[in-house]
DNA sequence: TGTCAACGGCACGACCGGTGCCGTTAGGGT
DNA sequence: ACCCTAACGGCACCGGTCGTGCCGTTGACA
C-alpha cells in the first residue's frame, strides 16, 4: 500500500486521542445510532483490541470522547447580574447539548445509563453533578453579594435549574431557547431574588 | 404434552393483553437489561410472530405496556391546599417511577427513545405533556383561587416541576424522597404562593 | 363440519459484543 | 546500529438479538 506520509501507521498512546477524536466524528456522523465499537475500530482503520485494551466497554470510551469534547464552558461567568450569568449558560449548555458531536455522544451515555446503575452513577458523578455544583457556587456567590436573598438552601434550587435544562434537552422535543431559559428564571428569580 | 386446563392453549385478541403483561412481569424481574423481544417471546410461551403482530418494534411494545401499567393516578387532588395536593402527586410519581414495572420498562424506553427522535416525540406526548398538563391544570386552579398569584404564564412552572421529578428519577442517583419534594415545592411556592 | 387466519416452532442472514490467535511493526533499551 | 518486546491490524469465533420466512398445527367462527 502507498504508506502515505500524512499517517505514519501506528503509535502508542497518541492512538488514544485519535480513537475518541473518530468517536466523536462518528457521532456527529452518524448520530447516536451506528455508535458501536465495532463501527469505531472500523472508522479509525483499528483492531477492536485496540479499543478494548483502552477501555472496558462502549460507555467508557463514550464517557471519555465525552469529557474530550466538553473542553471548557463549564464555568459561569461573574458580571455581577447573576440572571444574566445564569441566562448566558444556560443558553450555551442548552446549544451544546443539542448540537453535535455531544449531542449525540451524550445521548448515547444516557441511554446506556439506563440498563447500568454504575454507569448512570459515573455519569451522574462526573457530569452532572459537577454542573449542579458549578450553578450552586454562582447562586451561592449571588446570596453573599445579596442579589439573592439569604438563609436559604439553595442546593435544592440548583438542581431543579440543571435538572429543568436536562430534561428538556434529553427528555423533551422542546429546543432551550430564550423562551425557556426566560421563563425558568423568571420562576427562580421570584423565589429567591431580592426583588431590585 | 399434558394440556393443562389452566392455560387453554390460544387465543385472539386477548393474547395481545397476555402479551402486555408478561413484559410487565419480565421487567419486573429482569429489569431494563434482558428487555427483549426474544425473551418476552420465550416468557410468554408464544412465537415471535405474534408479537410482530402486533407491534412494529419493541418500544412500541414497551409504550403499550406502560400505558397499561400507568393505570390511574394520573391526575392531582384537589383538597383545596395546593402543595399539598402537589407534594402527594410527586411522591406517589416518585415511587412509581422508581418501582418495577414501570420503573425498568419506563428506563427501557427512554434508552431507545436516545436513538430514535420520532420515538422521543411520542414518548414526550403521550406521557411527559401529559403529566405537564396535568399539573398546568392543577396550578392553574391554584392560581383562579387565590393560592397563587395571578398574571403569571405558568407553563414554564409546570414544565420546571415535573423536569425536576424526572430528572431525578432517570438521570440522577438521588431518590425522590420527602426533602427532594420539600425542597422544590419550597422554591415553586416562594416563587408563586402568595404568602398564606 | 369445514375453512382460514392466527399460532408455535424453527431456521436463516445480518449485526454487535467480547475473546483468542497470528503475523507484522514501531519504539525503547542496550 | 541492532534487537526484543509489546502494541498493533486482521481474522475467525462464539453467543446473543433483530427481523423475516416457512412449516405444520390449532382454534374460532361460519
Amino acid at each position: 500500500m502507498t504508506d502515505s506520509p500524512a499517517t505514519p501507521r501506528r503509535r502508542g498512546a497518541a492512538r488514544t486521542e485519535e480513537l475518541l477524536q473518530a468517536t466523536l466524528d462518528l457521532a456527529a456522523e452518524a448520530g447516536y445510532a451506528g455508535l458501536s465499537i465495532e463501527a469505531v475500530s472500523r472508522r479509525a482503520g483499528v483492531g477492536k483490541h485496540t479499543i478494548y485494551r483502552r477501555w472496558p466497554s462502549m460507555p467508557a470510551l463514550l464517557l471519555d470522547a465525552l469529557n474530550r469534547a466538553w473542553t471548557s464552558d463549564l464555568d459561569y461567568r461573574d458580571t455581577g447580574d447573576v440572571r444574566a450569568d445564569l441566562r448566558e449558560q444556560f443558553l450555551r449548555s442548552g446549544l451544546a447539548l443539542s448540537s453535535p458531536p455531544i449531542g449525540p455522544v451524550y445521548r448515547a451515555v444516557i441511554a446506556e445509563a439506563q440498563a447500568d446503575s454504575a454507569l448512570r452513577a459515573t455519569v451522574h458523578e462526573r457530569f452532572l453533578a459537577t454542573v449542579e455544583q458549578s450553578t450552586l457556587d454562582r447562586i451561592t456567590r449571588a446570596q453573599r453579594t445579596g442579589e439573592l436573598v439569604a438563609e436559604v438552601n439553595l442546593e435544592f434550587a440548583a438542581e431543579v435549574l440543571c435538572g429543568a435544562l436536562y430534561y428538556r434537552s434529553l427528555l423533551s422535543t422542546r429546543p432551550i431557547d430564550e423562551d425557556a431559559v426566560d421563563g425558568l428564571l423568571d420562576m427562580f428569580m421570584a423565589a429567591y431574588g431580592t426583588g431590585g
